[in-house]
DNA sequence: TTGGAAAGTCAACAAGGCTGACATAAACTG
DNA sequence: CAGTTTATGTCAGCCTTGTTGACTTTCCAA
């Protein structure tokens, strides 16, 4: 039943190309956008309570992967203009959920990292969002999710595919 | 689950639940991230010459995908207010993207269709994200797009899975 | 010492979400 | 038939989050 679910029948041989057709790749386009909407579903119900949006989730996920980067570096990763990102971190900043610190080194750089609270809030969010993830990942097994990960990693971007890997192996 | 055992090999038994661990669940929600940007880049780029925007693109994919769609289905597919679609809706009636005809059964109704021209810049998106997903599919393999399509499919919400498997059946 | 990088800020704007209120036509219901 | 509900459209106004451009301050490095 999996087998015939999966393949229609047919084994996936070198000549076997049917999962490339339009029609499939029509399928895996509807699948993100549908997708992407649950994805992001719970995290924004939390944020809505707090009158914070997906930005600041975003900030403040990767300062919480990546202690003391650097503005520049989130300006990067996320891919919008330092005066967006400067509007959401001011806000994380003020209410206290980031901490700014100037660089040792270079002092025109500042490093971002989370307080106790901004840590706290960060917790929840991912929470939300993995144990969506987790769901998903238990339905769909250990091979699934092997495909998911080397599927999307193809879809990335080279530039950010390197984030991706270099977030990959932080501590 | 039990079959996917059988298929695969790999027995979801107590000891081999590492694919649930908290940094595999993070490496997803990150993979999923940095996916969609490059998901959605190419179209992006596209539309922001002929000032138009995803919400555009959106519409005209879900008309194209489902001819003579009423306004409300489309709502409830997007997921937005009628407003906030009815001000997409109107720039590309417009412009002679998009067709609307009053109901032939309920007159209330509007049936929204794709012009030729709508129909040639929807070609022009779809391809433009085809190629990319074709690329990756490509990469991956068989195996692995159908662990994507299945981890995806468990992400979305219940409501829209079901729009999602509608629209598998469409013609 | 000076050029340029890093960061921050101000102003203005646009897309695309949202709410609320209201209008119209058509269908449905008692 | 009168009243209600449904489907759609529209106006006005708000918010978040993106953009560009201009400008300043700080300060490293050649």
């Amino acid at each position: 039943m999996a087998e015939s679910g999966l393949t229609s029948g047919t084994r996936p041989g070198a000549e076997n190309l049917l999962f490339l057709t339009d029609d499939q790749l029509r399928r895996g386009i509807e699948a993100m956008f549908f997708a992407y909407r649950g994805f992001t579903a719970d995290p924004d119900r939390i944020l809505a309570e707090k009158s914070y949006g997906r930005a600041h989730h975003r900030a403040l996920h990767f300062i919480h992967r990546s202690p003391a980067t650097t503005v520049n570096n989130l300006l990067d990763i996320l891919g919008v203009t330092k005066q967006s990102l400067n509007r959401v971190l001011r806000t994380l900043i003020d209410d206290g959920l980031v901490e700014s610190k100037v660089g040792q080194k270079d002092r025109r750089e500042r490093h971002l990292f989370l307080t106790d609270a901004g840590r706290d809030l960060e917790r929840v969010l991912s929470e939300a969002q993995r144990k969506r993830m987790r769901a998903a990942y238990r339905e769909a097994g250990p091979e699934a999710v092997a495909g998911f990960q080397q599927v999307l990693q193809q879809i990335m971007d080279p530039r950010l595919r390197e984030h991706f890997e270099q977030l990959k192996d932080a501590p």
